[in-house]
DNA sequence: TATTGTTATACTCTATAACTATA
DNA sequence: TATAGTTATAGAGTATAACAATA
């Protein structure tokens, strides 16, 4: 429980807010080390997984869903638009909204990515059961759904 | 487990660490708003606590303790000196370092802020019974100590 | 009036190189 | 030669205000 430098850190050990940032760093730097090769930040996957797994969805329903700033997804779609992972749409239904859709080299990415994702999952929790991981996520949805 | 939103975010809500960043956020912003009446951002916090329980320690091994980087420590430290909350002591076995110490004022500020803490913890982990939460920090320091 | 996507911009956080004084 | 603390600065991430087009 105490650290290795005997530094008495056991206070903000016992703080859920403290754990959680330490580790979230630390599964974040596996994952971006992970990712490289496919040169896709976190938030890169994050937002081009939920255009491969929703087509036509909207910059704001992005935001909404993965709590971004519209702002700070202009560039970032831009981005993936010029690396031909995916393409903007007219909206059926509102000709304010693009629809986002993932090209065939963006699902063929996105296929291998998130195997790869998978992977590095299993590599950064193996001190914990499967159960053990599925019972974290969840007590983890229970902090920060509703 | 589906979003209000529509949205289809089930394959990131499958992984550690986006589950990780998502929950370390939400109580993260708890902790900013509780916080704010003593002035205090989530790494004052942190570093004034260690220091509080660990009197006489140096910039160097606050650093290693908490992951942060020298530089970015320098003007941290200086700002909780000016507010009367900490004092540089020579080191008595290195003249490179400097011993830290919380003042009278630093502790009293650091026994209710702590107080308070505990508190927010108990307001953004109402869904978690003490048991869950206590599992949930230990099973988070198994993904980031070592 | 409100919302979508956008621009411009500011602010914060994090990271790197290099210096000084001591070890 | 290495380490503690520091400076300066660069880069990434996050935030707000305001605009044109459309609802």
């Amino acid at each position: 429980m105490t650290r290795h430098t005997g530094i008495d850190t056991s206070f903000l050990e016992g703080l859920l807010g403290y754990n959680a940032r330490r580790a979230a760093l630390v599964i974040i730097e596996h994952f971006v080390r992970g990712m490289a090769e496919f040169d896709l930040r976190p938030v890169d996957f994050s937002v081009l997984s939920v255009i491969h797994h929703n087509p036509g969805v909207t910059s704001r329903e992005l935001c909404a869903s993965l709590n971004l700033l519209p702002p700070n997804l202009v560039g970032l779609i831009r981005g993936l638009e010029q690396r031909g992972l995916i393409e903007r749409q007219p909206h059926p239904l509102d000709r304010r909204a693009q629809g986002l859709h993932a090209t065939a080299a963006g699902i063929e990415l996105m296929q291998q990515a998130e195997t790869r994702a998978s992977s590095i999952e299993r590599e950064v929790a193996t001190r914990l059961s499967p159960q053990e991981q599925a019972q974290l996520i969840e007590m983890l949805q229970r902090i920060y759904l509703n």
